[in-house]
DNA sequence: CAATTTTATGCAAACGATTGCATAACTAAA
DNA sequence: TTTAGTTATGCAATCGTTTGCATAAAATTG
């Protein structure tokens, strides 16, 4: 009731206190119809005008404090200006360089973004979606696909540009932007293995996630390929990429009687809750164990032993994705790759060492 | 000429493609009118209308696929339903918290943020502003204000709530949510004094930000409380918040020829490149030279000596900024606080031991 | 049962821009 | 100087909603 009562006065307030200048205020003001001041303001259509009306008109409508109404003009233009940017969480230091990374190309074209955190819910993916297109994005950079999913579909019908970046997607018809996991895993192995490692574990990442995935089956198969053996038991599967993920699949190959002298881990925060776990169960890394990772997240180098891992380019995975989108926005999709997997470099640090020769 | 015509016929091919079921097509369908449907779907007035004309309604637009257009919807009320939130730059660790805390108030409420990265750059955050009221938020939370600035004016006159969060502004009309940077400099400062520090040096953060000034402030003021004497020389300015800038002042505190236990850093970036700069320079920590900073950025646990830090909880600064937001939005401005200020913790980590006995 | 109130719906006018089309003014050609 | 062809501007429709007002139908009252 309260409530009730208080929104109404507030909104009649909020609508009395509108000052705001419209392209009418501007039009009366200068003598012109509105439709003139448009097209006065608008870059690609001031040149149908007199210049010096351009001129008057453009000086007046700053002196009123003019400023576009973006709603108004989308609702004419079914264009939104805007784009949307799923990722599974921000607080993540591995998606805020995407998101710079698309920022830069976008902001300078005029597009501002709207970022969602799905927290890797399918749930929240799902509604999340829903919010951006009823907000009407002209398109969507989606950093939180799982391998397979049904929710491409409303995007589709709705005409919606996607791409897809860092992960990938089981349909070739989304443009994809990841980093080259397979590439990656194979650096690592060539690495581990020239240090003299020959028994080596994987800690894998959630099979949904195309880098889990990627991954796990760039694992097995360079291993194989150089000769060494992987049985079953030398792979844990971790459900999430996070710490606590890493810390209890490093326990479960511990326990597992395994022999091993080395653990390649899906991602960096999989290898550091790895090395805790090890440290906490007696084991040194990288004395006993080496340990790798992926991603090279920031502080990592100050984080001792200083994790072996992959540098990939966030950034530029941002900034291609909005490239490729700001194409098929503009219907250019002749030239728009399926998937463009951007380089990624070994970063080497202390956390590998040669194998330790007796057993633990 | 050729990006030109391609843009032409984007245009139009997005046009042919439009297959958007809107309000009237659903009243078609039902047979009623789409003011009837626009009501049915709107929570506030469902229930001016027969019941089962809602369900019916309901059911229809669902099976249509029917999605709101929020253009059209904003056009008419003057809300979007969209809040700005300016900041620095999403990639620093401390700000992503705080977007979190924000959305976890907004999301639920039907709101959706656009957040934008400034870096610090007053030109770039008048732009960026500009920006967000063309797209018609609904309110502002700024993370990056300056202490001073005439940029509040634009937004003022839009009549647009706005509330900075971590840094505050000297117009003490603009609520402010902030962290204690008073006490957790206290803290500090009491904190080495009890382990005997009686020389302490200050790296201070930019003067143009709240946080920079109040924690140089505090570090003057406290340390006169207790009897300290602190030389003007053992302060040293960080033009930025940054680890370079942390290193820098490091080198001139340690050239300057004073003699000094202990450097009380404004935040935890210029204390990990002081740190750092320490080490560079032979000097250890914290056996020769105790360092603390402030925030507590994530992953600062693992890294080495462990930095003896404050605690601040962005997460809930940006949940309060986003409620009172919330209120002032909805006009109950009389119960808001200007200043709203959230206490700290000290967090001891190894950065900081007894002092030496002998000078370096 | 007539008179009155209430309830459920439709009608049409906004909101602030863009844009196809019409037209007035002007230029150039015959 | 008349005609045809530009060029610069105005007119009015439109985008998809919401909402004040009018009205028909239903419910209530005396």
């Amino acid at each position: 009731m309260y409530l009730g009562s208080n929104c109404f006065s507030g909104w009649k307030m909020v609508n009395k206190k509108r000052n705001v200048i419209t392209l009418k205020d501007v039009a009366k003001e200068v003598g012109v119809d509105k439709s003139t001041v448009s097209r006065a303001l608008n870059p690609g259509t001031q040149d149908l005008l007199t210049p010096e009306v351009v001129a008057r008109i453009r000086e007046v409508a700053s002196r009123m404090g003019y400023r576009k109404n973006q709603m108004a003009r989308s609702l004419r233009t079914h264009r939104t200006m805007t784009v949307g940017i799923v990722l599974p969480d921000i607080t993540n230091t591995l998606f805020a360089p995407l998101v710079r990374g698309a920022e830069s190309i976008l902001e300078p074209l005029g597009y501002t973004s709207m970022i969602v955190n799905t927290d890797d819910d399918s749930e929240r993916r799902n509604y999340l979606i829903g919010v951006l297109l009823e907000r009407g994005v002209d398109g969507i950079i989606d950093a939180a696909p799982q391998i397979s999913t049904t929710q491409f579909k409303s995007i589709a019908e709705h005409g919606i540009p996607l791409v897809t970046a860092i992960r990938k997607t089981d349909r070739t018809s989304i443009p994809a932007v990841i980093n080259d996991d397979e590439a990656g895993i194979r650096l690592l192995i060539q690495y581990l293995h020239a240090r003299g490692h020959r028994k080596l574990a994987h800690i894998a990442g959630p099979e949904t996630l195309s880098t889990g995935h990627l991954r796990l089956n760039a694992f097995r198969q360079h291993t194989a390929k150089i000769g060494l053996d992987v049985p079953e038991k030398a792979i844990a599967y971790a459900m999430r990429f996070d710490e606590d993920e890493g810390s209890r699949c490093a326990l479960d190959l511990l326990v597992s009687g395994l022999d091993f002298t080395a653990i390649l881990c899906a991602n960096d925060r999989l290898a550091l809750g790895a090395i805790k776990a090890l440290n906490q169960s007696g084991v040194r890394c990288p004395e006993d164990i080496s340990v790798t990772g992926f991603n090279d997240l920031p502080f990592l180098n100050l984080i001792p032993p200083g994790l072996t891992t992959i540098r990939i380019q966030q950034f530029d995975v941002g900034r291609l994705s909005a490239e490729l989108l700001i194409r098929m926005m503009n219907n250019q999709e002749a030239a728009i790759p399926s998937t463009s997997i951007l380089p990624v470099e070994l970063v080497e640090r202390g956390s590998v060492s040669t194998p330790r020769t007796n057993s633990l």
